[in-house]
DNA sequence: GAACCGTTTGCAAACGATTGCAATCTGCCC
DNA sequence: GGGCAGATTGCAATCGTTTGCAAACGGTTC
């Protein structure tokens, strides 16, 4: 910079001006510098901008997975949701960081808050660090998340009606005849938690007493859940219908199903949650719960834009639709 | 950090050499320093640290969009590419910047380099924008891009080979006793120019000379892949297979193949190229050519640090492989 | 020509770290 | 006790900006 201002005569400080379009310096002597600036392709330096504004312009995406230990970063809902964030982010002017934690563990949180590298975090699925969460956002603001609100807690999320859409879902089965239907995810984490006490509704909410309700608690991934599948069909439960916590662990399961011989969704009916962009196309087409992730990704990057102007907005929920295609079928007569 | 330094009776510098382990300082001391730290919630300040020592520790990652000016980052193949980037980047303890430039313009690169944010620069595809990587080239070493590599070109690109596994997929095509094959896609673009190049040598390698090539110049968008195919439809061209740029939109393709009536692959049949992760499970599956975008990822990050240490590595050409699916079915009588 | 006012300008102090250099401290030996 | 070497430590400069404050400037007005 101080080159520009050598260049054009004047000092550091009236070329920080003119290029920051100040009025403070003449409109002539500023276009001056500015054309001088670009002449000499200088750009200023955000580095040290940021160190003396105290702000980077720049929003942390965090993605926390808890079993995906030596996993690259390829499950879709997370992938897909990252291209519509950062497209939100981008739109403010605002740069994104891309942060993957795995696993989990430490003070990850508190470190990237301290490390003064963004000017707000978001994290993207509450994972196993519902705690983590809880304790930063005591005294960090800024920071959304996206997964399930729980009833004590002070941290701002940003999620789909886990519930409700789960038990529209389940609900569906119910009213194709399936009977036995199996809750295929892992409630303890806060997401899927609320997804199953979807199903329970569901199922308590109809009048034919179901003979078994049933789960498996499977990760997140697809090789978890392909063997966890292969186990349960090898164990001969009796089950004419799966529920999966996620489209990428409903499309494994309908892999091990068909692998061992049966049909989906003939013997057994698939439904998926999220409504990834495989689901429309798999084969057969997954039933699914939409998240609209569009919607979504807004909404983190509003919330987290209004907290980091003193706001202090609401945690938001957003509805969930039963998309219907292939994978449970049409009406079993029973 | 001087908050620190009191409450350890020493000088800020004390404080940072022992936060940076280094053995100037007493083992003793060192200990005590990082508790307190520690138990303070302290850590670095990234931004002035990166100013002092001129280096981010954070690479860019730019996706330059040319003809998707209002369509958020939902292309899979790139956001299946920036999960491995992101990866690969991960691993080696650096940050990744996202950025998304939309419509690619002005001085949008030589400014990013310019801005300091970052310690490297990772375009990925080539977009329109051959010039101004080439400029850039010209004085910025940490730049690698994922693309096509040309004869003349100062810049590091990785790639696939283009041409071989485009020459492949029409080759095949061919041997299934295809006629007229349509290439679908701009081969304005350099690693569709490529492809494209790959189509013209298989067809010139057949020594069944064919009655017509017809190129149709789709944009890498959905809808406009769509639109283009449903108006070569209408246009009553006689042709029974494409060649798609990209799977993205060779599933357009046959969406609006099967939307007018006709039949993938009876009637017409279709070869993608990236194999992504739709191509496998879309309806029917898609016959593409494969681009290991894991090994591409890990190769353009090993280049990206090679520069950084004053290193010079060529470029570098994936092998491209033919996967065969249903969309292009088996062989025709003839 | 002095006083005054509005417009421009530059000085210098941050921002929060790292590090070369010189100063201090410690222990040891003569 | 003095001298010396080696181990620690702190001073102060530096990274490249921004900005409060005061000074300089130019033009009116009396």
């Amino acid at each position: 910079m101080s080159d520009i201002a050598a260049l054009a005569g004047v000092s550091a400080s009236t070329v920080s001006r003119a290029l920051a379009g100040s009025s403070l310096v003449a409109k002539k002597k500023r276009d001056e510098i500015m054309r001088l600036a670009r002449e000499a392709g200088y750009v200023v330096n955000t580095t040290a901008r940021n160190l003396r504004l105290q702000r980077t312009e720049t929003i942390s995406v965090v993605i926390p997975l808890a079993h995906e230990v030596s996993q690259p970063l390829t499950d879709p809902f997370f992938v897909e949701m990252l291209g519509y964030l950062a497209d939100a982010i981008t739109q403010r002017g605002y740069g994104v960081l891309l942060q993957k934690i795995v696993p989990p563990m430490g003070d990850w949180l508190p470190n990237l808050v301290a490390s003064g590298r963004s000017d707000g975090v978001i994290v993207i699925g509450q994972s196993t660090e519902h705690q983590v969460l809880e304790a930063v956002s005591a005294y960090y603001r800024p920071l959304v998340v996206w997964g399930a609100p729980s009833v004590a807690q002070s941290y701002c999320t940003v999620g789909t009606d886990n519930t409700v859409g789960a038990q529209r879902a389940v609900e569906h089965l119910i009213r194709l005849g399936r009977k036995r239907i199996v809750f295929f995810g892992d409630p303890s984490l806060p997401e899927i938690g609320l997804r199953y006490e979807g199903y329970l509704a569901a199922l308590e909410n109809t009048s034919r007493p179901l003979e078994a309700r049933h789960i498996v608690p499977a990760h997140l991934t697809p090789d978890n859940a392909y063997a966890a599948m292969t186990e349960l069909l090898q164990q001969n439960v009796a089950f004419d219908a799966v529920f999966a916590a996620s489209d990428l662990i409903a499309i494994s399961a309908i892999q091990a199903i068909t692998a061992a011989g049966k049909s989906v969704p003939k013997d057994i009916a698939v439904v998926g949650f999220d409504d990834i962009a495989l689901a429309a196309h798999s084969n057969p087409s997954l039933t699914t719960v939409r998240q609209d992730l569009d919607v979504g990704a807004r909404t983190i990057v509003d919330r987290l834009f209004d907290r980091l102007s003193g706001g202090e907005g609401p945690s938001a929920t957003l509805s969930a639709e039963l998309i219907i295609r292939e994978s449970c079928g049409a009406k079993l007569s029973y």
